[in-house]
DNA sequence: TTTTGTTTAAGGTATA
DNA sequence: TATACCTTAAACAAAA
């Protein structure tokens, strides 16, 4: 009856691009003067990319933000029409804690105890951000007042929340459908006849929710953070400090500084070294590979790929910072609550209506045929529980939790299509999982 | 025609 | 070295 096998679809959903579509959008994306080497492994275009940045004039099409930061827009990026990614709200993320626990260490413990890609930043259009597609997936749904999210609104919330993505080959989508597909966190909800529009809502299966949950805040981590030690040295001289602070007016300044001191972020973190950690560790992904693909792919057409860290510039790099203001204020104990028991009142108002996939279910590998008593189903959950599964836990609910609040405005709108304006601060959701070990923790045990 | 959803295959990395 | 995990790519079908 169990069965582990690799084709658990979490492992095997949590991919990145690819698909038909790519040959329709490629087109849109406007690729810089850069030259990608087909070979992911070459860092030529690293370089390049490197010392371009730090030349690249200011253009147009900037907007300050809360932060006082430039936000620059290309005007032929994909994005550039589209008002919703103009001015969007964002701010600054950080990476999850299973993302932490793949990366290397960096050697003089830079970070010393606090995660120096926590800081990474969501208008970054280079790095792709640090959390599997499922994390994502998962926080738009988090993120959604409704209790399911369609399709069309996890693109709206990556690509407000994500720079990155706003820019990036829109192949990430074909993963995104396939992490929904395959990834059993994830269910299908059918749309009601007198319910427009394309596709289904998707949902997050409510006794993963359940268990995300219950094992969230059980364990603390200090990531170990490690620099390639090639790259190290090379972009110790490439990454010169950027100006991402210098802009910051002072309001802004006293504004990150008090919710800094606030969360306990940041006290112990060099901002170019986590950069250069970013830059230089391989594994830098919440998952482990794909990133230093061979050509062996075949005949595949590598030229639009996305590096899975390092995206050549689709656009001027000083356009790189898109920061918005930080919407509302932050009700910590209001969060944590609410992010503890919706996921679980929402089961008791709205029964679910999952599709099943096919004659019977796959749990961590382990195929449930229907009719089985949906306990021995729970105590299947509890025997297969694996360190994948906690990690994947914890990534998700420390970065989803938080979402769990709507913001203001989107309680007046009140409806399902919130998500697709709505934003976040990771931020805030990972000074929280930094502060685990701390007094937070204990709070957070008394609520749950 | 485009979007959405499913499925298969394969490569890279981490770990036991 | 084998295995697991994760990512990437692509083909295809169905629906809007």
């Amino acid at each position: 009856m169990l069965s582990l096998s690799s084709t658990d679809p979490l492992a095997r959903g949590l991919g990145g691009a690819g698909g038909r579509e790519n040959n329709n959008k490629k087109d849109n994306i406007c690729w810089s003067s850069i030259s990608v080497d087909d070979s992911l492994t070459s860092l030529q275009w690293l370089q390049e990319f490197l010392i371009l940045g730090a030349n690249v004039p200011q253009q147009a099409h900037q907007q300050p933000n809360l932060f006082g930061q430039q936000v620059g827009y290309d005007p032929a990026s994909p994005s550039a029409g589209d008002p919703s990614s103009i001015g969007m709200p964002l701010t600054m993320g950080k990476p999850t804690a299973a993302a932490y626990s793949r990366m290397e260490s960096l050697p003089d413990g830079v970070a010393n105890g606090h995660c120096p890609d926590k800081s990474y930043d969501m208008t970054n259009v280079h790095i792709k951000p640090p959390y599997s597609y499922a994390t994502l997936i998962c926080m738009a749904m988090r993120a959604s007042k409704e209790n399911k999210i369609t399709l069309s609104c996890i693109y709206k919330w990556i690509t407000d929340n994500f720079c990155y993505y706003r820019h990036a080959d829109p192949t990430w989508q074909n993963s995104i459908r396939t992490n929904l597909s395959l990834n059993k966190y994830f269910i299908k909800v059918p749309r009601q006849k007198d319910e427009p529009g394309k596709g289904c809502f998707w949902k997050i299966d409510p006794q993963y929710a359940e268990r995300l949950l219950s094992s969230a805040y059980k364990k603390t981590r200090i990531p170990p953070v490690h620099i390639n030690p090639t790259l190290q040295s090379r972009l110790r001289v490439n990454l010169q400090p950027q100006p991402r602070c210098s802009c910051i007016n002072s309001e802004s300044q006293r504004f990150l500084r008090d919710f800094k001191d606030a969360t306990g972020a940041d006290q112990n973190w060099d901002p170019h070294m986590a950069e250069g950690t970013m830059l230089g560790s391989w594994p830098v992904d919440s998952g482990r590979g794909g990133h230093k693909r061979k050509q062996s792919m075949g005949t595949r057409n590598r030229a639009s790929k996305v590096p899975r860290h390092f995206s050549p510039p689709p656009f001027p790099v000083d356009g790189q910072k898109e920061i918005g203001p930080l919407k509302g204020d932050v009700d910590w104990v209001g969060l944590l609550d609410s992010a503890l028991s919706r996921e679980l009142n929402r089961e008791s108002v709205e029964p679910l209506r999952p599709i099943i996939k096919g004659d019977d279910l796959t749990v961590w590998g382990t195929h449930i045929t229907p009719g089985e008593d949906p306990v021995g189903t729970a105590d299947i959950h509890g025997l297969v529980e694996t360190q994948r599964s906690k990690d994947f836990d914890e990534e998700t609910f420390l970065a989803t939790a938080f979402l769990e609040s709507p913001w203001p405005q989107e309680e007046k709108q009140g409806h399902n299509n919130f998500l697709c304006s709505s934003t976040v601060d990771l931020d805030q959701l990972f000074d929280l999982e930094l502060s685990v070990d701390g007094d937070t923790s204990l709070q957070i045990e008394t609520l749950l």
